[in-house]
DNA sequence: GTTCAAGCCTGAACGGTGTTCAAGTGATGG
DNA sequence: CCATCACTTGAACACCGTTCAGGCTTGAAC
């Protein structure tokens, strides 16, 4: 049984989850398939490309089950806490997508949903793509900070003997709580805003 | 005359302008300084701490001149827009500040500035803390793409023969908007949360 | 003016990395 | 049974970050 280009794939997420970004090498991968290096080269034209297809079947848990039915906020809301916990469910998940552009399958039709629950909504087109990028950009900002605090646990006792200055205080704030409530908290800031944009459009 | 700390970082920045993150290696910017790879090594522990010192200086520019008086709101996107100034103005420069986590002078004053600005407001001090990180996730998120868009030019033949989706409609509009101004949108989205958020608190 | 120690740098190596490619192997349909 | 095509090997290539014993260079002290 020979190796298909879908087992190089399965293979990078599970040697992601056993070795971390820094530790998916070629070499190593090959080694996990039963391949040497240079034959993973006939499935993919490099590691990008393979990263890209990593990041896509990381992304298209978001979309496997359909969105409930509801207001556009909440939808877009489930969509956004869908992409952290797809993101979380990989070792640097968040890193691997967030270094690929991608166009493939999955990713456009995420951001095809999302930009469709906008404009169902009533928002302007262009404005729609604006407000999907931007919530990305804080999605995978978030959880990227949260896998790197996750995999070191020095972060905890970073504050341990620094001055009390008020900006220790705040980050002690930061990484002592929650990592879902915190980023609910930053994601309704932003919906806040959009359902600002969207009174005076429709109102 | 011998090398100074400072120094390396200078070149470090200028060899960063020249060829990019990724053409950054040791034994170039040794070439570049008039001294072999290993010699830097007597000045910064590792690469990491390189561009951890080169981050800081990146960042270094937001402090340089006093925030001008004014309402906490437009203090606070005043910071914004001058962190995106900042890491614009060298190549990848949003790449290298988000590679790192940094816990030198420049950064520590950064933030210490953001969570009193807030703080002076009317913030409770934890909240503040998660605004700050939030907004600086959207903050590097849309700048290293705003880079990345800037260093390839395929980004704008990418629409060309595109089916007319929604999704690349949308995307269209966001490859082809003025940068400055999606910026400061969705940085207003999220300022309209804390505006809301301050106001429950004190009204 | 000579000495001496500290600061700075060299030269060479070590163990890794992604990637290429001619040559080989294996399965599959005619 | 064989020819073809899909896949894999093995070895190399050109790099990378990092280490370290040893040599310079420098500046101060005697």
């Amino acid at each position: 049984m020979q190796l298909k280009r879908a087992d190089v794939v399965t293979g990078g997420l599970a040697l992601l989850d056993a070795e971390g970004l820094d530790g998916l090498t070629m070499r190593k991968l090959g080694a996990h398939l039963g391949v040497r290096a240079g034959g993973i080269y006939w499935h993919f034209r490099n590691k990008e490309a393979l990263l890209g297809a990593m990041a896509d079947r990381i992304v298209g848990e978001v979309t496997a089950t359909p969105l409930p039915p509801g207001a556009w906020d909440a939808r877009l809301a489930e969509m956004a806490h869908r992409i952290r916990r797809a993101l979380l469910a990989h070792r640097d998940g968040a890193r691997v997508v967030a270094g690929t552009y991608v166009t493939e399958p999955n990713t456009e039709r995420g951001g095809q949903q999302a930009v469709r629950v906008l404009t169902d909504a009533g928002f302007p087109l262009d404005r729609a793509g604006w407000v999907v990028f931007a919530a990305m950009y804080y999605v995978l900002g978030h959880t990227i900070e949260e896998q790197a605090q996750r995999a070191e646990g020095d972060w905890a006792d970073r504050g341990a003997d620094l001055p009390d200055t008020e900006l220790n205080r705040a980050m002690e704030a930061v990484v002592r709580a929650d990592p879902e409530e915190r980023f609910t908290y930053g994601l309704e800031l932003f919906l806040d805003g959009v359902r600002l944009r969207l009174a005076e459009v429709r109102p």
